[in-house]
DNA sequence: ACTTGGCTTGGAGTTAACTCCAAGTGTTAT
DNA sequence: ATAACACTTGGAGTTAACTCCAAGCCAAGT
């Protein structure tokens, strides 16, 4: 695959996609003779799977080690779990504050809602 | 309250505060004779109010037109709840993707967890 | 009176995560 | 063969959201 088709595959800018690559994000992907990049299946996973972690705000860092961990091999199992896990952890509590800050937004929108009811009651009135 | 207080209650920098009013994201909090900030209830409300709506991601773009909003009385209070109706929104899709992401990790971790069992029997059978 | 310490302001610097750009190379169409 | 085009690289620029800093003010303690 070409990095246009990557690109639109997955809606990451090109630029993003060679980003990402530079900095370790995803491993290094093969170019063909003439020094263009190849994405091979398993790259397409790579891009999928780091696009996901980012959307839920994980942050490069932490995957950078992730991915060095991986081209390690079989001894960084361990860690890799464990950086997994931590991370969990953190998403969970990100998730608990956004459900809180939810709750709260509806509360306001309820708010606003009822006091949108009651200044029609009163036009009502007045229209009388 | 002094800003060491307020920024001791809610866990938030000094210099951070008075970034969040110096770009209207918290409505202006009156000083005293010295010219020494004086936080008043309300200004303690709309700190823990933005600290709770930044901590969910909402931009401070966002809600410093909310904080404008506001200010401007009573002929915005439908725009207002418009504005939080949206970002209420975009707040679901955000803690949806999380979700996904979070069962995604399980998973993997899952995984990880499978793969170092069957080393161990593997060393288990190597001891024999 | 003088130092200490917390506060003020406006402005500069930092960090994370892109995003853009210039200069150059290789393939394809005319 | 020459133009058009997609791609390459390394490096510079941008954006959001802080974070730090210098210079100065003012009240309290010695």
């Amino acid at each position: 695959m070409t990095i246009t088709e990557v690109s639109e595959k997955f809606d990451i800018p090109q630029d993003t996609l060679r980003y990402y690559e530079r900095i370790g994000l995803i491993p290094r992907v093969n170019r063909n003779k003439s020094g263009i990049r190849d994405y091979s299946e398993e790259d397409c996973n790579w891009v999928e799977f780091i696009k996901c972690m980012r959307s839920a705000g994980l942050p490069i860092e932490v995957l950078i080690e992730y991915v060095e961990l991986f081209q390690q091999g079989d001894a960084t199992i361990e860690a890799r779990k464990e950086l997994l896990i931590e991370q969990r952890k953190q998403l969970i509590a990100k998730i608990e504050a956004m459900q809180k800050t939810l709750e709260r937004l509806n509360y306001k929108i309820a708010v606003y809602e009822q006091v949108v009811v009651e200044k029609e009651k009163e036009l009502k009135r007045s229209e009388n």
